[in-house]
Order: C-alpha cells, then sequence, then structure tokens
DNA sequence: CTGGATGGACCGAACGATCGGTACAGTTTC
DNA sequence: GAAACTGTACCGATCGTTCGGTCCATCCAG
C-alpha cells in the first residue's frame, strides 16, 4: 500500500512495485486488488483493458519518471560528470539501493507485445542518454556506445545479481564504479 | 518439444526451455504436459512434489551441466586462458548466443524458497570459479574478487538487454570482451 | 434555493476458463 | 504377477473478467 490511493498515479506506484516483486505473471488482480485497495470492478474502471493496461500504464509512469528524473539531466546542458552524478543518484533511489527489481528485466516475460516493445524503446532511450553523457565528456563515439551499453549492462546485471544473491552490495558496487569509471578519459 | 521425452532428463530439459522462456509463474502445467508429451498423471509421477518440484529438479539438472561444463574448468587445472575459453564458450552455447534467458534470473520470481537457496548457491559457486581463474591467472585476490563479479554482471546484465531489445549483440559483445579482458593482466 | 438528471468512482457477486493437483483404472514392462 | 507408468476424468481454488447496481459530487432547470 504504497502512495495514496484513488489517484491514478498512486494506484499505479503501488502496482509497479507489485509487478516489480513479481513479475507480470505473478501478480494476481485479488493481489492488486489488496495493494492498491480497490475492488476488481473499480480497477476495471481505471484500466477497461485489464492487466495488460495495467501493465502498459505502469510502463508509461516509469517512462515518464525517467523522463524527468533520468533524460532531463542526461541530456541537460551543464558538466557531464554531475549530470551522471544526478542520474546515478535517481536511479540509486528507483532501484531502492538495489533491493527492487528493474521493469526493464522483469516485464517482458509474460508482458504483452505493446508491453515488450515499451521496455524497447526504454532500453533504447537510455542508451542513447547514457552514450550523450560519454559523447559531451569528449570521448568519441565508438567509445561512447561501448561505454553507454556497458552501463545499462552494468546496472541490469548487478540488480539480477544482487537479487539472486539477496545482498546489494553488488548493485551498490556497480554505481560506484559507474561513477567513477564511466567518463574517465580513455 | 526438445530431447527426447520418457527420459528424466529429456523431460527436464523441455522443462528447463520453457521455465527460461516464460518464468516460473509463466508457465502453466498444460504447457508443460504439451511441451514434454506426457500426461499430467505421468508428470506428477515423475515429480509427486509437482510444479515446484519441477522447478526444483530444472535448477539441480542445470546445476550438474554447470558442474561438467563450467565449474570442472573453472576449477580445473591448465592454462587459465584455455579455462576461460571453456567456460565462454559452453556458457556461451547454453545461452545459444544470448537468445536464452538465465535461470538465475528468471526462478527467483515466481520460484519457492527452495529454487531462491538454489540460485543463490549456482551463483555464489559461479563467482567462486571465476575468482579462481582470476588468481591462477596471478592476480591479487582483492581484484579477483572485483573481476568475478563483473563478470557474473556482465553476463546476466547483457542477457538482460539483449531480452529486451530483441537482439543477441550485446551478449556477444559482452562474452568477447570476457575473453579478451578478463585475465588481462591489472 | 431546490429538484432531478448526469456521470464518474466504486463495489459485491458472479462469470467461464484455467489453474495446480488427485483418484483410479488400465496398460506396459520385466 | 508386481512394479512402473500413463490416460481419463475429475476436483476445488483461483484466474482475469464482467455485470448490475450504489454512492456521491456536479450541474442545470425551475
Amino acid at each position: 500500500m504504497s502512495g495514496e490511493r484513488s489517484t491514478r498515479e498512486g494506484i499505479l506506484l503501488g502496482l509497479m512495485d507489485e509487478f516489480r516483486g513479481c513479475g507480470f505473471d505473478g501478480v494476481s488482480l485479488s493481489r492488486i486488488s489488496e495493494v492498491t485497495g480497490l475492488g476488481k470492478a473499480s480497477l476495471y474502471h481505471h484500466f477497461p483493458g485489464g492487466k495488460g493496461e495495467m501493465a502498459e500504464a505502469v510502463m508509461a509512469l516509469a517512462g515518464t519518471w525517467l523522463e524527468a528524473n533520468v533524460f532531463a539531466p542526461m541530456e541537460g546542458s551543464g558538466e557531464p560528470a554531475a549530470r551522471l552524478a544526478s542520474v546515478l543518484k535517481a536511479l540509486d533511489g528507483f532501484y531502492a539501493g538495489g533491493s527492487k527489481s528493474c521493469l526493464l528485466d522483469v516485464m517482458p516475460l509474460g508482458g504483452s507485445p505493446a508491453v515488450r516493445s515499451a521496455v524497447k524503446a526504454v532500453l533504447q532511450r537510455l542508451q542513447g542518454g547514457f552514450e550523450r553523457l560519454v559523447l559531451d565528456a569528449g570521448l568519441p563515439k565508438a567509445e561512447a556506445r561501448v561505454r553507454a551499453e556497458g552501463a545499462l549492462v552494468a546496472l541490469q546485471g548487478s540488480l539480477v545479481v544482487a537479487r539472486g544473491l539477496g545482498d546489494t552490495a553488488p548493485f551498490a558496487r556497480a554505481v560506484k564504479a559507474l561513477r567513477r569509471d564511466f567518463l574517465r578519459p580513455a
């Protein structure tokens, strides 16, 4: 039961947590009903498309959150190092220091094609953003592509490892390593 | 329908593919029945514990496969570089070049505590194996720990990114980078 | 100011389908 | 004949979904 209910965003925040914890298939409507405090019928009032639409809405919410807290610093102006720091701080918060899974990891499994393409779009946008950061630090384009992919891989991988080990340290170390090395001159 | 049915290992191989594709919650008994060609009664004859026991058996099979194809080279004798090459080749095959997900990623979501602890054990064992490889290459223990975790993260992360993008290239690049850099002197 | 109509938010109860799981009577295999 | 195995039919529970309807705030007519 996170955030206020009855507002669409409040509902979606609870929903997002649930999806992150159990994946699309692992979350039942009854569970969603409990978490949001809404009856099943009410859920269908807000999301006529059912569970699938709820998943898409969560992806959309995550997208707008990323827009404000990640893409904005990434593609904004200012020192690349400072921008990177903002991005990493935001992501560290979003993943609760490594204790919450990533939607990009868990949603494609049972999700609809729409969800999958949303995942793909976000990944591409993230990669582009990281690339931009490296370019702005004065490194060549080829290196930027490699590092951007590496950052994505490090974040996703460390989240998976952290979840598997039941220990957030790998994620924390990955974030720290990114902060240290991501923009380092070749 | 992969491998021969009717042999326990054949059943489990089909089952493993299914779990890797859809996660624990995403696979239904009817689907398992289709894939293995066995009726539910037969499935429950082989796995009296039901779906949960099937998942555990798949984890166990993956464990013995790792034992033979990954841990053996890792912890055996011979040039570390050659051992690393065997390990990476085996893993590349297991993940079908990056087109199949990792059980360590998808199973913890809906899996039982037993499955989760199996995942944890495998991760720890993998990390230990990678560590051993680095140590044998003459690098210090602290560096070995960092690189071993990095290898795990790179493999898992690139699989997630590859799945999300629908493109196996990130995984291929990650394997290539490991082959190139993992044992490189500091 | 009042009355009725409108429409959104919400809910209890139930839908058909499918879930994971079982009982049991064969059928194979040795 | 015994043990291993399997097909069929079935179970209660839960799945995602829908129906019928209540509440209540808003708005408009008189």
